[in-house]
RNA sequence: GGGUGAUUAGCUCAGCUGGUUCAGAGCACUUGGUUUACACCCAAGGGGUCAUAGGUUCGAAUCCUAUAUCGCCCA
């Protein structure tokens, strides 16, 4: 057997993968084993897989491999959202191509076009999934628009509704105004823009005498309604009660007098424009302000305005400043910093604008939510969340959830001809029932009702997604959610943690009265190396597929994991993969070696022997530290001693100590050994490198036709021996000093030499010599109590070591590095008796700390007393 | 402005309950290397007053207080 020097990834990545689906070992149904479950954060139905998506992804697989690997019923459930404004958007942009407006074909005809638009690009991300190697069960595949996740979200508004908890209402949104959607407080992102802030003078209306407004929106001049000074203000006292004109449209406004208004502020003295400043609109309603809304949706001014109708809003300011000046009312315009919200769907500034909506009440779903994590039911790792989270949820507002969309979840409301009554129904049937009763009018049909226009806030369905991907809304006893709900563990990035887990948490304890997840993996962001988002402008993100492609998806995914913390943002380059890839091309040559080996039933090595005792214990060890870090998700972490224990343990030394000498056959015992080794190295590795490790462990014995790593029982810890790891670190120092000589005198590996040694104290430990005989290539390894001449050496632990290299060394040389290390060690010595002559310490600290002082100085006199006879020896 | 987190090697980060896993890891860097598994490699090596200033303590990267700088969230 022996296995091709180069392995191409793509092929040998296809063909495992098939082989898993073809088998079908990542479908789950429920059974007697626990149950290990993660539902995937629904990327957008029509997005591309990018640089988060496989960060995130890689997280999710890793884990719910691992659980598989450890006997657990894993099912990891994939999926997508319909992503209400970004999909609207692109269907409504490819019908303006086509010179096509929603408006005109209408909302039926519309959604023909969006599902198309869905069915021609969606689920393109979920297929290259596949090529990471995500092991989601596909047969379980969801989307948020799907029928029984559609009714879900219907159920749900309705019993919210009923429960109260559901309103519409006037407020102040923000509007994007390119999506003609209000979106959410979360969905505005400031920026700071610059700007100008405009000074203006406001003529009284009883003088010729005037005020200054400043402004960084002269365009709301228009819907100016007050003037508002501080009460305290000196300098306006005189003002309070009069009116001015606002200019242009020359209406005239009271003065009215707030303690909101900063007088520190531009000029102290605040134009109020309730219907497009939410702080205005507060005082409008507190003063009981006419609010004149010059807005329309697509973010032109309408007929309220009475000027520039119809322009744009950056237009308009243009245009209203002009005219400013020339009616002589402009004082002055800074250049101006200000902060700037903008729409994260679409980019555009978001305007506040008044307007009628749909609310859910926040207060009462927060408690639970919060409570379960402040107690740790819910863990975040990292746990610095909680207070993001515990601050969020303190200061919950309520949940602005329609979307003036058609895309998405109708809202369920049927407003009553004729009135302003609506009801609120699964359907039309139900909902004219309703009517009826409400009404107390039976002549009402069908036709007398009119639906909602709006659609819910995607976030509305994917805050079930827990929930309905089971279709526990609708069928709250089924045999899936209870067997799979909770689930085990949610990962997505921070950035959501209101717009998602926060909500996920709500709806879990309302409609399951348990929490949907145990714990939250929390990660950062992936960036590029000089800290940028990843963005389409810069430039800067690399398409995975064509990562993939290049390193592997092996490589790709330990290359993300290696450098990622939980919550910590990852800045990504292309050396990150190509440390995968050199991975995997490391453990692809380890399997070939081993191999290639000519077994015979010779005689074990006692090297071999002793390789294979410590390896083993070095193993378990090393499990045992990997079990912890999983347990707190440090994943990172948990690669990178499994990086370390395979490259620098098993490779190079493992590997190299029981390697047979050229056209030497290999022994049983230690191949046999040696495969059970990497057997287990391949389980360990397999959740973050499924391919490579498929591949090796099926060429490293004969398995069964439908036989997979995939199922490969995760080796646990077992007992082991920590003194032999120790004593093996001596070992390597020493081969290292070893190695260290023969480079600087310029010996050749294959020159062998003799080492002598002597005891600076205590007993000779032999068990591990063959190994140093092996690694250093030595003619023999023996005790000398004389003096040698000309030798080199050097001091591990208790002993001293010499090679004799008699017309090879130079004394002067020899005797000034000896020299060094007496002044280091004299100096070490020092500041241990520094500490052991302070009465405080050794009466203060405790004994086991007083001990190892004690120990550090014999072990200090030790070696300065070798070192000054190995000096005098030198100097003869 | 309010909240919150950070500052440790050139870079990215560990360092959990103060003391032998206390100054670490990976990458990068330097030097040497055709040792037939691997140059996507092997071997050896250099590199940090733990942001600054105080304090607590027998003892501080670790705890406390200020200061500086940066980040994130919210207004």
């Amino acid at each position: 057997m022996s296995l091709p020097k180069n392995f191409n990834t793509a092929e040998i990545e296809q063909k495992w993968y098939n082989f898993w689906i073809e088998n079908k070992f990542f479908h789950s149904e429920p059974n007697e084993k626990e149950p290990y479950t993660i539902v995937i954060p629904p990327p957008n139905v029509t997005g591309v897989l990018h640089m988060g998506h496989i960060l995130n992804n890689t997280i999710q697989d890793v884990l719910i491999r691992r659980a598989r690997m450890q006997g657990k019923n894993a099912c990891w459930i994939p999926g997508t959202d319909h992503a209400s404004i970004a999909t609207e958007a692109k269907v409504v942009n490819k019908l303006k191509q086509q010179g096509i407006s929603k408006f005109d074909i209408g909302r039926e005809e519309f959604m023909k076009h969006a599902w198309e638009w869905t069915h021609e690009h969606g689920g393109i991300i979920l297929k290259q999934l596949r090529t990471l190697g995500a092991s989601c069960d596909w047969d379980r595949t969801k989307f948020t628009l799907d029928d029984d996740l559609y009714q879900s979200v219907i159920k749900v508004f309705i019993d919210l509704y009923n429960k109260g908890l559901i309103y519409r209402g006037i407020r102040m949104i923000n509007w994007d105004s390119e999506a003609k959607t209000a979106v959410s407080d979360e969905e505005v992102e400031y920026k700071e823009t610059p700007g100008h802030l405009y000074h203006v003078r406001y003529k009284l209306t009883d003088s010729d005498d005037f005020v200054v407004i400043a402004t960084t929106r002269p365009e709301t001049i228009l819907a100016d309604t007050a003037i508002c000074v501080n009460p305290n203000d000196e300098r306006f006292k005189h003002l309070h009660g009069k009116k001015v004109i606002v200019p242009i449209i020359n209406r005239k406004v009271p003065i009215i007098t707030d303690e909101y208004v900063d007088m520190e502020f531009g000029t102290g003295c605040l134009k109020i424009t309730p219907a497009h400043d939410p702080n205005d609109y507060e005082i409008g309603i507190k003063h009981n302000l006419e609010v004149i809304d010059i807005f329309n949706n697509d973010g032109t001014l309408n007929e309220k305005a009475e000027f520039y109708i119809g322009k744009t809003l950056v237009e308009a300011r243009k245009l209203i400043m002009k005219d400013i000046i020339a009616a002589g009312l402009h004082e002055k315009t800074e250049d101006y910093m200000h902060k700037v919200g903008y729409s994260q769907r679409t980019n555009v500034p978001v305007e506040p604008k008044i307007s009628m909506q749909w609310f859910l009440k926040m207060e009462e779903l927060a408690k639970p939510a919060l409570e379960n994590v402040i107690n740790d039911n819910i863990r975040f790792f990292p746990e610095m969340f909680k207070n993001t989270y515990k601050h969020w949820m303190e200061n919950v507002r309520d949940w602005n959830i329609s979307r003036q969309l058609w895309w998405g979840h109708q809202i369920p409301a049927y407003y009553i001809k004729d009135s302003n009554d609506f009801v609120v129904a699964a359907n039309t049937q139900e909902a004219l029932e309703l009517a009826i009763q409400k009404t107390k009018n039976n002549s009402l049909t069908i036709n007398d009702l009119k639906q909602e226009e709006d659609v819910l806030d995607t976030w509305f369905s994917s805050w079930l997604w827990p929930i309905s991907v089971f279709n526990g809304i609708n069928e709250p006893d089924n045999a899936d959610i209870n067997y799979y709900y909770p689930t085990n563990v949610l990962a997505t990035g921070h950035d959501i943690i209101f717009f998602w887990v926060a909500r996920m948490v709500m709806s879990g304890y309302e409609y399951k009265n348990q929490f949907p997840f145990k714990d939250v993996y929390f990660t950062g962001m992936v960036r590029d190396d000089q800290r940028r988002k990843m963005s389409k402008q810069l430039g800067n993100s690399p398409d995975p597929l064509d990562l993939i492609a290049k390193y592997g998806a092996d490589g790709v995914r330990v290359g993300m994991l290696l450098c990622s913390p939980a919550g910590g943002d990852l800045l990504y380059k292309d050396e990150l993969p190509e440390q995968g890839r050199n991975f995997a091309n490391k453990v692809w040559n380890a399997a070939r070696l081993v191999t290639s080996w000519n077994v015979e039933n010779v005689e074990q090595p006692a090297s071999s022997k002793v390789a294979i005792d410590w390896f083993n214990a070095k193993l378990n060890k090393a499990i045992e530290e990997i079990e912890q870090q999983y347990q707190t998700y440090r994943l990172s972490e948990a690669l990178m001693t499994i990086y370390k224990l395979f490259w620098d343990d098993f490779a190079s030394w493992y590997l190299e100590t029981v390697k047979p000498a050229y056209g030497k056959p290999m022994d049983t015992k230690t191949f046999e050994d040696t495969k059970t080794i990497f057997d287990s190295l391949l389980r360990i590795l397999h959740p973050f490198m499924p391919f490579v490790t498929e591949e090796i462990w099926q060429n490293l014995y004969v398995r069964k036709n439908s036989e997979t790593i995939v199922f490969a029982e995760m080796p646990k810890a077992k007992k082991y021996n920590d003194e032999l790891i120790y004593k093996f670190e001596n070992v390597k120092s020493i081969i290292s000093n070893v190695r260290k000589i023969r480079l600087e005198k310029q010996i050749k590996f294959s020159e062998a030499i003799k080492l002598s040694f002597n005891l600076i104290e205590g007993d000779y430990d032999n068990y591990f010599d063959e190994i140093i005989i092996k690694n250093c290539n030595l003619e023999t390894i023996e005790y000398t109590d004389e003096k040698i001449q000309g030798a080199v050496s050097f001091i591990v632990k208790n002993v001293e070591y010499y090679i004799p290299l008699a017309d090879n060394i130079n004394i002067e040389e020899e005797i000034e590095k000896l020299q060094k290390e007496l002044e280091y060690n004299r100096g070490f010595l020092t500041g241990v008796m520094k500490k052991l002559s302070n009465e405080r310490f050794v009466n203060n600290a405790p004994p086991k700390v007083v001990e190892i002082e004690k120990q550090k100085q014999t072990d200090a006199e030790n070696k300065i007393k070798a070192l000054e006879e190995q000096i005098a020896n030198l100097k003869g």
